[in-house]
RNA sequence: GCCGGGAUAGCUCAGCUGGUAGAGCAACUGCCUUGUAAGCAGUAGGUCAGGGGUUCGAAUCCCCUUCCCGGCUCCA
């Protein structure tokens, strides 16, 4: 039989030959490194025998799927250890993930585990690693594997494999054994335990069945794995690196707010941040005003019928604030939406009005439940970049297209390059099957027509309609939704909307729901973490720290300060009685991005000698007009 | 909300198996008048998250509550 390696040449093997007998046929050095091979593009053991005339790639540690491999190889493992070390623990899942790999387990009653156990569970998975055990496939029929499970008391594994047949026709499945210890698995494993050079658990934490919050909560395990110590040991490095870039972390030292357990879930910012977020809102004012979206400013409380109209309190009531006022319910809003509707409906509407682009940093308040709560990226006190457009259907396309537009606008700005998603009907929804075609449709054809890549999020759309939501990850790789564009045919009925259209017939106007930063926290938080408090000169709450060098100058240094204030420019000076040195050392680490050393020199010849944040003096003196002259462009630009 | 972990001075942290709380930085005072990442010395600072229990004795052991951290679920 033939084999095609990737470089075209023709192998010639023995009658069912394995990839690992191609492999060694290539090279004894390759076999050796050989972790699994890619048959007609898909991944398998290099145990099984090669089909005729295939395409072949041998898979080694230099391939982009090898770690994927492994890590999939130490979550058998990790179960192996686990089953020998706690009789009677039930196992379900555990593939390979971003980062390394988990197994969910469920322990026997009494059995309580916490990462203190990770020393003796990985000494036992080192002596399977050590045993070098084979991975060996065996395909089953699904009786015998449902029996053998069964008996094994393995309800996951039994409920995984009527699934199987249930939703794939399935009539036979794959068992991996290492050692002592098989498990339902497609594969593909390498040859052996021995490939898994370097691994470590690193978390646990609970996990519904499922994802199923009404089924069982499970205790996962998660861990990672290299093919080198070296790459764990950096992998690990990294992990240390970006916790330094958390914002909960900067944000206390770089003193821009901080939490209360008098209010949980609601940051109390301090000066500097509040200059970074002044900053943002200019930014966020002055662009949406170009675009012709028109600032509007709503109450925070509502008459609670307001919210029943709007469907919030049938759907969000438990995760709404309400409060009475002499004896009349009012709700704290959620969202804007409802009162920006109060000011399209304060007068009559024409077509010739449309679109109409309300825009406000509206302040909105959600129960979110304890314990997702996360810093500033999920506060219960949130200040939305809201912006709601009335429109006609056939303005929709258009409008969105110009959201987007707006959208990476603003992200550009940062530098921020976000992922799409297009969130489409959910279950729980309102409105007909055709409505939700055609808002899809115009979305999706929105996206493609800005030639835009997106990942669809099916179900993921709000109730009143589908989305498009931007996103950005935090600085250990977690996903969070910033900005969202979102159709709304429902909210137009539910108050009764109207424009007149040119037939002089009453109309209903579409809803168009956007925001940007999606709310300045969350954006904030993203934000302190991209840049790990080295931000811009536009957004740095100092801008310029003043470094008088000895008391006699602090009277120069403060003349300066207020010339550059008179510029817009932020800066303080440091009059404390202490060395040069240790006060440049302070204005390093609250990240300044630029120090004027004050001194003798300086005031003689009406210069200064600008610092650049991280870097060493250069010892340039520049007069003082240019370095004002500099940092406003600087700032002017949004450098960054 | 659920599972696991945690909470010690303003900050970062030490305090082994119970014997009554400690460091560095910050703060304050004094000296030094400082030239590009920490000048020197001294002083003060704690209901050991809150509450209950076990014990002769609890920061330490047990229970409850609050908040935080890592996940899961949720996220209009």
């Amino acid at each position: 039989m033939n084999v095609t390696l990737p470089d075209g040449t023709v192998l010639e093997l023995a009658e069912g030959a394995t990839g690992g007998d191609a492999a060694l046929a290539i090279g004894e050095g390759l076999a050796r490194a050989a972790l699994a091979i890619e048959v007609n593009g898909d991944l398998r053991d290099l145990a099984r025998p090669l089909p005729d005339d295939a395409r072949i790639s041998i898979i080694t540690g230099k391939s982009p799927e090898a770690l994927e491999l492994v890590r999939h190889d130490t979550a058998h493992v990790l179960a192996a250890a686990v089953m020998e070390l706690y009789p009677g623990v039930k196992i379900s899942i555990g593939p390979p993930i971003e980062n390394g790999f988990y197994y969910d387990f469920e322990f026997p009653e009494g059995a309580e585990i916490s990462d203190a156990d990770f020393p003796r569970i990985e000494a036992k998975m080192k002596e399977h690693i050590k045993a070098k055990e084979q991975f060996s496939r065996q395909d089953v029929t699904t009786g015998e594997a449902m029996d053998k499970f069964a008996h094994e008391g393995q309800d996951y594994k039994v409920e995984l494999i009527e699934d199987l047949i249930k939703n794939e026709g399935a009539d036979t499945v794959s068992l991996y054994t290492n050692g002592p210890f098989t498990d339902l698995c497609r594969g593909p494993h390498a040859t052996d335990t021995s490939k898994i050079k370097a691994f470590k658990l690193t978390s646990i934490a609970g996990a519904y069945w499922r994802g199923d919050s009404n089924r069982t909560m499970l205790t996962r395990i998660y861990g990672t794995a290299f093919l080198s110590k070296e790459d764990l040991a950096n992998h690990l490095e990294m992990i240390e690196e970006a916790k330094k870039r958390d914002h909960r972390r900067l944000g206390k030292q770089l003193d821009l707010f901080h939490f209360n357990e008098l209010s949980p879930g609601s940051p109390f910012w301090h000066p500097n941040g509040m200059k970074i977020w002044g900053a943002l809102q200019e930014l966020w004012s002055t662009e949406n005003a170009r675009r012709g979206f028109n600032r509007v400013k709503t109450p925070i409380l509502l008459d609670v019928d307001l919210w029943k109209i709007s469907g919030h309190w049938d759907k969000y009531r438990d995760n709404m604030y309400f409060t009475d006022i002499e004896d009349r319910p009012m709700g704290i809003k959620p969202m804007n939406c409802p009162a920006h509707i109060q000011i399209y409906k304060n007068e009559r509407r024409s077509y010739r009005d449309l679109p109409i682009r309300y825009s406000e940093d509206g302040l909105v308040h959600r129960h979110e439940p304890s314990g997702t709560l996360h810093g500033l990226m999920r506060v219960r006190h949130i200040t939305q970049d809201d912006a709601h457009i009335f429109c006609t259907e056939d303005q929709i396309q258009q409008e969105v297209i110009d959201c987007l537009r707006f959208g990476f606008f603003i992200y550009e700005v940062f530098g921020f390059e976000p992922s799409l998603e297009l969130s489409t009907r959910p279950e729980q929804r309102v409105g007909t099957d055709e409505m939700w075609d055609r808002a899809e449709g115009i979305l999706e054809s929105a996206l493609k027509k800005e030639n835009l890549d997106y990942e669809v999020n099916e179900g993921d759309g709000a109730f009143y309609g589908p989305k498009i939501d931007l996103h950005m990850k935090d600085s250990l790789g977690r996903s969070w939704q910033l900005g969202t564009v979102q159709l709304d045919f429902s909210m137009p009925e539910r108050f009764d909307l109207t424009y007149t259209g040119p037939d002089n017939e009453d109309q209903r106007p579409v809803m168009i729901h956007r925001a940007l930063f999606g709310s300045f926290e969350r954006f904030i938080g993203i934000l302190i973490e991209h840049f790990g408090g080295d931000f811009p000169l536009w957004l740095a709450p100092t801008q310029v720290q003043l470094i008088p060098v000895s008391d006699k100058h602090n009277g120069e240094a403060q003349k300066l300060a207020d010339r550059l204030a008179d510029d817009g420019l932020r800066a303080i000076v440091d009059t404390r009685t202490e060395s040069v040195g240790k006060k440049i050392r302070e204005a390093e680490l609250a990240k300044a991005p630029y120090m004027w050393v004050v001194g003798d020199e300086e005031v003689e010849t009406g210069t200064v000698a600008p610092r650049k944040r991280h870097q060493t003096e250069d010892g340039a003196r520049v007069s003082i007009e240019d370095a004002i002259s500099a940092l406003l462009d600087e700032v002017a630009s949004r450098a960054r």
